[in-house]
RNA sequence: GGAGAGGUUCCCGAGUGGCCAAAGGGAGCAGACUGUAAAUCUGCCGGCUCAGCCUUCGGAGGUUCAAAUCCUCCCCUCUCCA
């Protein structure tokens, strides 16, 4: 079998690794790897998605990996890359998210017979003692060292405390820990991870002599420059109740044309040469990649027939035939007898959830953004009523994407 | 503990008694152009029953016809000293 590191050399996945020949080697035979995922909600967002796919990957290839979902952690708060304390969050929101993640991350895993393994790291952080704590691994820790660190440069600038000065320590335990019981290796995460997880290898080589691995991921932004899973509409969550599969499959084929080769690569399991050839289409037909992209990433992370419905309802929309019955747009009901008294144009983009507020509908209608069944709506207090329904619903859309199918009840 | 600096609308950052819902930039939204792309240009960008009204400038009080701007107390952050 191919060695999952040359795979995750081939499709972009490394940014450093501790330790070229040494992972490849470790990599060549069965072994247990780990990344560690923070319970800040109760689902993962699109931003975890490239670890959770190094790990399916790590799974194909027949390796065991350990998804460490951050109870312990998530107390103290990672300031790596942060400019800002974190909120501190109470037990019973990170136990709450811990098992939202953990359901999450069953899509796209195989946790039966041992292939891949949950662990909470609240179960061994919590019982540590803090006397023995600081005898046992604070002394391996050089102040010096730490505040050389890159990932506390930053808020060396605008001041960091002790709690999150800590978190380096309880990430590095862990590492050792989930070496000392499950022969873990090797620790991946997010280029931010970078200093944490050398602690960790660190720790482990004083602590028992042994060389364990890490290997961080590029942080990936959009061309433009904006992290990776945010959008107008805010966070893209993996969650189909937070995010619905129709939103999922538009976020990635309204991604940059630059950013598909990558994302091709990255967030689908195509073989390499099918993601050269459709990184090689030009102009317009990169639309062609954009569908595979998006169509291949949805059925990752919510079914075949959810992805499949995903882009009916987006060809539809976006293609020729738009109606106001077409396919899976959301949807919102409204009774009929309101809709019957008649219902100014912003109110009901408004109360549908298309805008945020009436002042954003306002806004958005007088600038021309708004079209009723198709047809521009051209005052922003234009009353709806039964006459605009067509097959007893009607089709509201704003800008040129946002769609939302009203049907009266 | 002492001495300074500072907390402004999503973010950065101006403003230091009325002309301030608050400059500028970023992000975001819309329109044009397109390919459901990027770049560019234009407009918008606190809320509402929208030519008017209401709520904002760390928190609570106070001075004033009038405060983000002045005073008092409190909370928080940073820098230097201990």
């Amino acid at each position: 079998m191919e060695n999952v590191f040359d795979i995750f050399e081939a499709r972009g996945f490394i940014e450093q690794v501790s330790d070229m020949e040494g992972v490849r080697n470790l990599l060549s035979r069965p072994t247990t790897c780990y990344i560690g995922f923070d319970p800040t909600a109760k689902s993962l967002h699109v931003g975890s998605l490239l670890p959770i796919m190094s790990l399916v990957h790590m799974q194909m290839a027949g390796h065991r990996p350990i998804a460490v979902v951050g109870g312990g952690t998530g107390m103290v708060g990672d300031p790596s890359g942060k400019t800002e304390l974190r909120p501190v969050m109470t037990l019973e929101q990170i136990n709450e998210n811990a098992e939202g993640i953990k359901n999450q991350l069953s899509r796209f895993l195989d946790f039966s017979e041992g292939k891949a393994i949950m662990v909470n790291n609240a179960d061994w952080l919590t019982r540590l003692n803090y006397i023995d704590f600081l005898r046992d691994i604070g002394r391996h820790f050089s102040v010096n060292r730490m505040l050389a660190a890159e990932s506390y440069r930053a808020r060396l600038e605008t001041g960091l405390n002790f709690i999150e000065f800590n978190y380096m320590l309880l990430q590095a335990y862990d590492f050792w820990y989930l070496f000392k019981n499950y022969d873990c290796r090797l620790q991946m995460g997010g280029n931010d991870q970078w200093g944490n997880i050398l602690a960790g290898a660190d720790l482990t080589r004083r602590l028992e002599g042994e060389i364990i691995h890490a290997l961080t991921f590029p942080l990936l932004t959009t061309s433009s420059g904006i992290k990776m899973g945010k959008t107008h509409k805010g966070t893209v969550w993996l969650d189909a109740d937070l995010t619905s599969p129709y939103d999922y499959y538009q976020y990635w084929i309204n991604q940059n044309d630059s950013d598909i080769p990558l994302f091709l690569s990255l967030f689908t399991l195509l073989p390499l040469e099918e993601v050269w050839k459709l990184g090689e289409l030009k102009d317009s037909d990169i639309r062609k990649a954009k569908e595979v992209l998006a169509f291949e990433a949805t059925r990752l992370c919510h079914g075949e027939k959810e992805a499949e419905a995903a882009q009916r309802a987006s060809r539809q929309l976006f293609g020729q035939g738009i109606s106001a019955s077409s396919g899976s747009a959301p949807q919102y009901e409204i009774e009929l007898s309101e809709l019957a008294q008649g219902i100014p144009a912003y109110v009901l983009f408004e109360k549908c959830g298309l805008c945020k507020t009436r002042g954003e509908a306002r806004r958005l209608l007088s600038q021309g953004g708004g079209y009723i069944n198709d047809q521009r709506i051209d005052e922003f207090d234009q009353i709806i009523d039964l006459k605009n329904l067509i097959d007893n619903a009607l089709l509201l859309r704003a800008g040129k994407k946002k769609y939302m199918r009203i049907i009266s009840a």
